[in-house]
DNA sequence: TGAATTCCGATCAGAATAGTCGGGATTCGG
DNA sequence: CCGAATCCCGACTATTCTGATCGGAATTCA
């Protein structure tokens, strides 16, 4: 399982416009100047900017600026609007499709840990992200 | 962001060797019989076995047969062994490919829910499945 | 007017996913 | 020993997803 570069470099973008968030509209040259392809990422804006998260100003001197309040926007947000909704599997998603849902054990689990996910990345909001510590997950458990 | 087919049969067929673990061995034919594609669930089971997770008799009235404790065995043995470990993007797999790193907020977050999520995987166990109530993770939060 | 910049649809190469095929190897029952 | 049942395995295919790239239209500023 992998999270695409799509929530990635979204993600990148997110942070980036809300750590300028007074400073005027940013041009894509700026955001993606940390090595991400400029015309890919501009798609990956479109994608922020029809979500709502961000906003844009066209023309010379034009750019990004977000529009959202980063301390109540979280991650799941942002992955929401790149990747669309989680689906650990097709059966979640269309439960109809699956004859033994009812009392399918997997389809349980399933549920479960996206719940767990979900959780997890609607905990975290854009604010957070700066005071998270690499070496906190590192704890062993228990 | 999906979890494949491979995690969903795999978990399945696990499930359903956990369930027949003294029933002898149990033919592709019979954990198949949900639905799933023969031919694929047979690729699927030779990665199974190849983890040490499932064991094989060849020949008539042969099968699978479970090879590990339900106890302890989690969903994140059986999904490492069908999808390799859960990476959430290349910088994560790879910490040299991204010269950002160090100071990389995202890169923090990334390393954040992928613990999360293997912790979540790790905290169920093939016979947990049994006890997970469909409604448990319907609770909306606090 | 012209440079800067966003917007947008089309296209493309590579990888992964999901599944299929055909045949080989092994074992059991008779 | 034979034949059916069954696992084993490599190769193949079709579809979708990912990660771009291209070319140009529309907008705005100076």
């Amino acid at each position: 399982m992998k999270l695409s570069t799509r929530g990635k470099y979204g993600l990148y973008a997110m942070y980036y416009l809300a750590s300028h968030k007074d400073d005027g509209p940013q041009s894509l040259q700026n955001i993606a100047s940390v090595g991400i392809p400029r015309q890919y990422l501009e798609q990956l804006l479109g994608s922020l900017r029809r979500a709502g998260l961000v906003s844009s100003v066209r023309g010379a001197q034009g750019g990004y600026q977000i529009a959202c309040d980063p301390d109540h926007t979280t991650i799941l947000d942002v992955i929401d609007a790149m990747e669309g909704p989680l689906e650990l599997s097709d059966c979640m998603a269309d439960e109809k499709g699956c004859k033994y849902a009812p009392k399918c054990a997997v389809r349980r689990v399933w549920h479960k840990l996206t719940d767990s996910i979900n959780r997890e990345l609607a905990g975290i909001t854009l604010s957070d992200m700066d005071k998270i510590d690499e070496c906190e997950a590192d704890q062993h458990v228990g």
